[in-house]
DNA sequence: CATCAGAAACTGCAATAGCAGATAGCATAT
DNA sequence: ATATGCTATCTGCTATTGCAGTTTCTGATG
C-alpha cells in the first residue's frame, strides 16, 4: 500500500507539544496555504502513518478541524478537506471585520497610559520595515499591532476566535501586501489613526475606524470580490 | 442507478450521535447552567465511568470544551472547568452583538422573497406564543428566527459561531426572558423592525436594529453590568 | 514533632487492537 | 446483459493497555 498522497513529511519529535497539537497545527496550515485541495480524503490511518504517529492524535486533530469547518467528516465513509478558497477568505474577512471593531471599541475603553504607550512603541518599530518594505517583518508586525489590541479588549472568547481566524488569513494577507506596493503604509496611517482614537478613548470612532481599516484592507486585496458575484 | 420514484429523503446522519458527541453535549450543557462549576476538576477516567464508556470519547469532547475556553487542561496534571458566570455571559454577548449584526446586514442583502416570507411566518408564530406567555416555546422560537437569519447570511463560519454562542447563553436567555415580563413583547417588535428592514433590503439599518436588538436585550437581563465594574 | 525520601496513586497522552458500518470487486444466478 | 449476493477491504469509532510525568500519601529518620 502507497501512503496518502499529502505531501507531509514526518512529524519531528522535538518540540513540547502534544502530537495532536503539532497534528492539527501541520493540516491546518496546509489547508490555509493551499497544499492540502479541497475535497482531498483523508484517512486517519494513512495520515498518521504518513506522519509517523499513531491514529489518535491524528483523530483528534481532524475533530478540531472539524469544529472549526476546515474538514467535513461523514460518519464511517471518510473526510474530506472542506473548500477553502476566496470565497472562504471573504467571509472569514466580514467576521474579522465585526469582531476587530469591537475589539477596538473595547480597548478604547479598557487601555491604560501604558498600553498606549506599548502600542504607540509597535507602531513605530514599524517605520524602518516600512522604509526597508520588508513584508514578511511587516505581516508579523501588523498581525502583534492587532493582536495587543486584542489582549486590551479584555475578552477572551473575542482573543481566541480572532486568534482562530488570524492562523487562516496569514498567508493571503502575505499575498495581499505583496500584491499592492502602497498598502503598508497605508495600513500604517490606519492603524495610527486607529490608535488615536484608542488614546482619546472614544470607543465609537475606534470602532468606526477599525472596521473601515479592516473592509478596506480586504478590499484592496480582492479578497471581498469572491462575495460580490 | 434506478430512480425510485418515492419521495423519500436521505437519510440524515444526525440521527446516530457518536458517543464523543454526546458526552460534549452533557458537558457543555452541565457547564452552561451551572450544575458543573468552575474550578471542578475533570478526569478522563472517572469521567468516562460515570458515563460508562471508555476514555477516548471523554478526552475528545474535554479537548472539544477547551478549544471553546470553557475548560483548561494543564498537561499531565488534569482538566478543570473554567470559569463561566455573569462575566464569560457578558464577553459573549458582546461577541453575539458584532456577529449577529453582520448577519443582518448580509441578511438582507441575500434574502429572496420566499426567505422573508419564511421569517414573516416564523415571527406570525410566536405571537399565540406571546399571549399565552409560554417562556420556553419563545425562546425556541427566537433561536429559530435568529438562526434562520442566519442561514440567509450565507456565511458557513459566521453561522457556526453563532450557533457554538448560543448553546452557551441558551439557558441565561430563559432566565432573562422570565425575569422581565415585558421583554418578549418588546423583542418581538424589534425582530419585526429588523425583518423590515431586511424586507427594504436596506443592510445598514438591518444592521444598526439587529445590534441596537442584542444589546438591547443584554442590558434588559443585566448580563452586560458584568462588565461595567 | 518535623522533614524528607520513596512508593503508590493519580493525571493526561499515546499506541494498539478490534468493532461495525460502508464500499468496491467479483463471482454467480437469472 | 443485468441483477444479486458474497467477500475483502476500506472507513471512522471505541475500548484497552501502557507510558511518563505529577501529586499525594507514608513511614522511616533526624
Amino acid at each position: 500500500m502507497l501512503t496518502a498522497p499529502t505531501g507531509l513529511t514526518p512529524l519531528a519529535a522535538e518540540d513540547i507539544l502534544s502530537l495532536a497539537e503539532r497534528a492539527y497545527r501541520r493540516l491546518r496550515d496546509a489547508i490555509a496555504d493551499g497544499s492540502l485541495p479541497a475535497g482531498e480524503r483523508i484517512s486517519e490511518r494513512s495520515l498518521a502513518q504518513s506522519l509517523g504517529i499513531s491514529a489518535q492524535p491524528v483523530r483528534e486533530a481532524l475533530r478540531r478541524l472539524e469544529a472549526e469547518g476546515m474538514v467535513v467528516t461523514l460518519p464511517r465513509r471518510g473526510t474530506l478537506v472542506a473548500e477553502f478558497g476566496p470565497r472562504q477568505l471573504a467571509e472569514m474577512g466580514l467576521i474579522r471585520v465585526a469582531l476587530e471593531g469591537t475589539t477596538a471599541s473595547l480597548a478604547a475603553r479598557h487601555a491604560t497610559a501604558g498600553d498606549i504607550t506599548e502600542l504607540l512603541a509597535l507602531l513605530r518599530a514599524m517605520r524602518p520595515l516600512l522604509r526597508a518594505n520588508d513584508i514578511v517583518a511587516l505581516a508579523e508586525a501588523n498581525e502583534r499591532f492587532h493582536g495587543h489590541i486584542d489582549g486590551l479588549a479584555g475578552n477572551a472568547f473575542l482573543q481566541r476566535s480572532l486568534d482562530a481566524l488570524r492562523a487562516y488569513d496569514h498567508f493571503a494577507r502575505l499575498r495581499a501586501l505583496r500584491s499592492t506596493p502602497q498598502e503598508p503604509r497605508r495600513a500604517w496611517r490606519e492603524h495610527a489613526a486607529i490608535l488615536s482614537a484608542i488614546r482619546r478613548r472614544d470607543p465609537g470612532q475606534a470602532e468606526a475606524r477599525m472596521r473601515a481599516h479592516v473592509r478596506r484592507s480586504l478590499e484592496a486585496s480582492g479578497i471581498l470580490d469572491a462575495l460580490n458575484t
